[in-house]
DNA sequence: TAACCAAATTGGTCAGACCAAAACAAGTGG
DNA sequence: CCACTTGTTTTGGTCTGACCAATTTGGTTA
């Protein structure tokens, strides 16, 4: 049984993991709440409390008559985690997806960080870009300078949109990240052309260039960990 | 008292737009289910739900001891809606990240699905932007075409991640264009210019230029939008 | 002032009940 | 044999009232 903090939690939990499954078919009636409180002994207000986490998600809707299983293209952000958990290492392809969508909002970042950064901030880009160069760093000291970086452009860009999008994408891929235990061998040469790209914009407050190299970096990154 | 299909909805809906209006603080404790349950008339177990709805929304956190309100920057997508719907007119800031960030993942879109189709996907790709070129239509012509494109983009793209993004996308922001009842009055200059970037890179299959072009259709459109 | 402890409050869950709307099954008429 | 109507059953939505464990709170003591 899975973990969660509360006894509905773990009752969306486990449901949520059979629909991802395809147990119930798109369209299909799920048991009603009483079938389901009678399986899980629980109360009929616990299995409520499921699936109403179950309808935020978007996974399902429930309505006088039975609650209906929804198609996955209509569901939230919110359920790519459990997909990505569903089998024994995550998909790759939805890896692949997830860093390339994830890339393609840092790169909107820098365009607009670019455009409405005041003096002092330009400067800690500055600072930060160069930091990125130094020391010609292995993956695990790049990689949380990188991170610095785009969420300082994050901050600065200040976009809400994008803001709340990387929350839930975050939210939903790190949990998945413990499971790629291996050392992405990254192109550097990718990296340091895309370095100098990113290195040569900021001065000239270049945005479309800036984007254009940290979807080069994503797509090192990309490469290097779908392998 | 907003409509809403069912009580814990109605609720739901009121509650968030106290909190999204900063009738409570973040981090201030909500009152307390019980208090609540009177307020509204309400069974103690109706309060639930709509706490739970609040929760999945990501701006609350309900834990023993009491509910409380949480970051705006932790939230989840589907905030987006109410918070555009907030004052009398959609927030232009708001309006202008939002058309931004559907562009970036619909350059994303393009990039992908010029690398992934195959010859009819191709070939279907050729003729819609052609027709975009067409009869020098007016915007009402026009955004309708460019919607099939994008769309016709995403389903070639295939790519779940940005699927789901956009959908929630979709679901906030349609529900607040019809509050934008302006003409906007695009750049037709601009916009010719993306379209002609957009029919070269495409017997190319030049994934990045076609990105750039869609990214230059949008920058006009929020352009023209805003204003 | 600080640490500590007991009472009040809070969320989590359960049980049983009622209603209106939807689903279902059976019977009816074509 | 099919289509339609009817009556029964099931289903979700809500309410009431209750219990438990954990937190919060406030008063007390060192």
């Amino acid at each position: 049984m899975p973990a969660g903090s509360t006894l509905s939690h773990e009752i969306a939990e486990i449901l949520r993991g059979e629909i991802l499954d395809q147990r119930y078919r798109e369209g299909d009636r799920l048991p009603s709440e009483r079938a389901m409180a009678a399986r899980f002994n629980a109360s009929r207000g616990a299995i409520r409390e499921a699936f109403s986490q179950l309808e935020q998600l978007g996974i399902i809707a429930v309505l006088p008559g039975g609650a209906r299983v929804r198609a996955l293209n209509s569901a939230s952000i919110s359920v790519l985690g459990p997909l990505m958990a569903r089998g024994v290492s995550p998909d790759l392809v939805l890896v692949r997806q997830f860093l390339q969508t994830f890339g393609s909002l840092a790169a909107q970042n820098a365009r607009e960080a670019l455009i409405c950064a005041d003096a002092a901030q330009m400067n800690c880009i500055r600072e930060m870009v160069v930091d990125l160069d130094k020391g010609n760093a292995g993956f695990s000291v790049a990689i949380p300078r990188w991170q610095r970086l785009l969420e300082y452009l994050a901050t600065t860009a200040d976009n809400l949109v994008i803001r709340l999008i990387t929350n839930d994408l975050k939210a939903q891929f790190v949990a998945q990240m413990t499971a790629l235990t291996i050392q992405p061998q990254i192109d550097k040469q990718s990296v340091a052309q895309a370095l100098m790209e990113l290195r040569e914009s900021v001065p000239d407050r270049n945005g479309d260039r800036a984007a254009a190299a940290i979807t080069a970096f994503f797509d090192a990154l990309t490469e290097s960990v779908v392998d």
